[in-house]
DNA sequence: AATGCTTACGGGTCACGTAATGATT
DNA sequence: AATCATTACGTGACCCGTAAGCATT
């Protein structure tokens, strides 16, 4: 897989927040380590997905569109992994392993 | 996050293919290299996904149902990787940056 | 001068491959 | 003995935090 869920949760912190830092905390990381990471999401789509002024941060068209589709992806991930806590949780005891 | 898509897709490998070696060529990682991923991904879960006899390899039920939602959310992945691509190269040259 | 993103850099963690071990047929 | 998964272990890569750089207001 060329992407990865990380990156996609540091995208859509910084494409909501449209401010580096505030999405940083939001995801409790360094600046750096954030821009690096949606750095290297652009690279591995090879498309510009911020525009990036000294000051201010704005989504290009592509990036609206991966963002819609980035928290599609990220809540489903979500609940996929709730959905099969409760499967396991709800069937202890019983035949659910076979 | 606490999982990655290389995690799932590693496990919809060995889920289809019920068997680590197989799965493991097919991924292009080492046998043990995707034994570990798959063991990692039970573990950030807390549930098992497969039963393991030294010979055979089947699926726990909870392990089904994550299954079939890994393949989806990795087909959206890939998907809106390649819509997201198309977005961009389909607006090369107009005002789509905006 | 202050704000805010990026680049530089060093370090710790982690994913991976090779080799060895264990278990079942 | 052969097959197949796990465990052990060393290494390279990568993510991250600190520090510095650069541009804009």
């Amino acid at each position: 897989m060329v992407i990865e869920l990380r990156q996609l949760e540091y995208f859509v912190a910084v494409a909501e927040e449209l401010h580096f830092g505030r999405a940083a905390s939001r995801v409790h990381v360094t600046q750096p380590a954030l821009s690096e990471q949606v750095r290297q999401l652009e690279e591995s789509i090879g498309v510009p997905l911020l525009i990036r002024t000294t000051r201010t941060v704005r989504l290009t068209g592509p990036g609206r569109l991966l963002l819609t589709h980035a928290r599609l992806i990220l809540a489903q991930a979500a609940a996929c992994v709730q959905l099969t806590r409760l499967a396991f949780e709800g069937k202890l005891g019983d035949d659910s392993v076979e």
